[in-house]
DNA sequence: ATAAATATTTGGAACGTTCCAATTATGTCA
DNA sequence: TGACATAATTGGAACGTTCCAAATATTTAT
């Protein structure tokens, strides 16, 4: 086992040249000869030389790290990891290396691993922020030159970038799908009101009515968490109102998991007795019975674009804020009750799933 | 927006003390004076200091970069998302930041990640090797010192660590469970012949049979890519055998969500005409339908295993290279025809979803 | 053959930190 | 008070790289 490190300076010596022309010949630089270049790339092939980014990112001062931070909230849930795929794919081949860390929805957390990132040099941001991360929390970083992109949360009032799929367009097309289908109590059910999300996909809901000539009754929408359990807590509060509904589009994929819970709670049948739609279109919408009626936002193309939207922002070496929507469309399944799926093999697999 | 970094001599200046004492703070050294101590850490935050661990890195020569590699081979599959997860709650209360790299089975990809992030000083790497990977492959990173930890896949030959789940032991409660619900014909369905865990996973299969009394056939083993096609085509052949099985155990759980549309195909219902079970229990077993009886791995378990033995062995300095199989239990829910679960709120949820 | 141009190579100095040995301040004991 | 121990501080040197200005080698044109 060596112990000692080899340097361009060991691999000077060894081809006979100097350390700077080891440096250039390490920058591919067009400045050294043919066989120079050759003699010094065999030598460190030989020595089992590695550079030492560390060492050279101290003295070039700039932001070249070439490592780009990136912070989602629950890695746990797929549309996160989808997400942090889609940027790994477009990180790794432009050569940058992808920091990735979760927060849980910490708050604490999250500006323990900005911080940490930071002190590695990260040369750009991409995250998701924590519910109810301060706007300003991200101000230092771009104080300090390092760009940062903000996905599927938006963080208002921030001066950074941010891509958020088109949620109010989203919520319009499900509710006129559902208006379609004859509907016209329509309940809008889960998710915390404190939220950019929340508000553009409620105002996307209220929109789809409008749009199908029904009217808004506050009553009609229900807040809770958005997680499953929330939606077994809506979807029963939403039935025990005098004019119940009879169908929901819901906060997310994860609350309309819970919505056809409750439902069968009371042996009601989701699609069949009650329409129900998600949004985000998760792994898990197509293979759940009844397949869930959902708006697909594909979170690893959010991350594809953010990733692509961050790199030019640090090549450009200044970070030209802007927002991108990305579009959204509505997957039609069985949960709504007008999906006619084959029973068998008709549900066809959106990607192959590699096993392990 | 300022151009200039801080860097400790303009702390220094600005609290009238030298370098050497900043440093000294930075470090948490008892030797200097409380009072120096806050002021100087009053002037840091003052004007937004952050430390540059690349230069410190530098100076210490040693492999205290605080950073750890982790390199997984599909993302996308919720098993690795959840491994990654457990790798970075220990990582992250140790006060080290995770390298994430997907590599999507290609061995050149992970030559290259592990390539950058040894350039980048990681100080130790836990990875779920591609398939085919060459054990050679990690000989230069532990000769330098750089402790390796290879999880869910073993790499036999290579001299690191490793942590894999008990696949035979698994394989035999599995067995032994469809044994004991009166089946005789038992099929292994599933994966690649050439893989080290396949070889466990048959392994277990032969000894179930063998503590149920039932004899090993061998045209009931019928390998295939180990993924949702892939059961497709297994229990396609499966099917098509002159004394067909009227159960069996997959590979791991794609490959048993494929047996089961394969078997609805078919017109044969999973659990009730054909009983399956899988192996790895991901996110969706318990949520498809039939809920899925399979053998349950925890992936967040191994990779919180998996860190604390690495960081054990950055700790001590050295790298015992050891091995450990973690426990695995079976999890028996409707797939296997076993179950009895109620039509609703029967099911519970192993963790919280958290919306977004 | 020589000047001018071009191609290639090269020693420092710097980046921001930590470490070491050495220095100065403070306290204690007789 | 002096001598000594102890507490606190400090100025370089080093880490492995890149950059710069300058030096040397090679061509080309005359």
């Amino acid at each position: 086992m060596t112990k000692a490190r080899v340097t361009v300076i060991d691999i000077a010596k060894a081809a006979g040249v100097s350390k700077s022309t080891v440096s250039l010949v390490l920058q591919g630089s067009s400045l050294v000869n043919e066989a120079t270049r050759a003699k010094v790339n065999a030598v460190m092939r030989d020595l089992g030389y590695v550079y030492n980014r560390g060492a050279a990112n101290l003295r070039q001062a700039g932001a070249k790290s070439r490592i780009i931070g990136v912070v989602v909230n629950d890695l746990t849930n797929s549309f996160f990891a989808e997400l942090a795929v889609g940027v790994d794919m477009v990180v790794q081949s432009a050569g940058f290396v992808q920091f990735l860390s979760n927060t849980g929805e910490s708050i604490d957390r999250q500006r323990e691993v900005v911080a940490s990132m930071r002190e590695h040099g990260i040369s750009g941001l991409i995250v998701s922020p924590a519910r109810a991360t301060d706007a300003a929390d991200f101000k230092p970083l771009v104080a300090a030159g390092i760009p940062v992109v903000v996905v599927v949360r938006n963080l208002p009032g921030a001066k950074v970038s941010s891509i958020v799929s088109d949620n109010r367009a989203g919520m319009v097309s499900a509710v006129k799908h559902l208006a379609g289908l004859g509907h016209k109590r329509i309940a809008f059910l889960g998710g915390f009101p404190d939220t950019a999300v929340f508000d553009d996909r409620l105002a996307g809901y209220r929109n789809g009515l409008e749009a199908a000539g029904l009217d808004y009754h506050e009553e009609l929408v229900i807040s809770s968490a958005p997680s499953r359990a929330g939606g077994v807590e809506a979807i029963g509060k939403a039935i025990a109102l005098g004019r119940r509904p009879t169908a929901a589009v819901c906060f997310n994929d994860a609350v309309a998991f819970g919505v056809c819970d409750g439902l069968r709670a009371r042996r009601l049948e989701p699609g069949a007795d009650f329409a129900v739609v998600g949004f985000d279109d998760v792994i898990e919408a197509q293979a759940a019975v009844p397949a869930l009626t959902t708006v697909s936002v594909d979170p690893q193309g959010i991350g594809r674009r953010g990733a692509q939207m961050l790199l030019k922002q640090i090549n450009a070496g200044k970070a030209e804020a802007e927002t991108v929507t990305t579009a959204v469309r509505l997957v039609v399944r069985e949960s709504c009750g007008a999906g006619k799926t084959a029973p068998a093999m008709g549900r066809q697999e959106r990607k192959i799933e590699t096993g392990r």
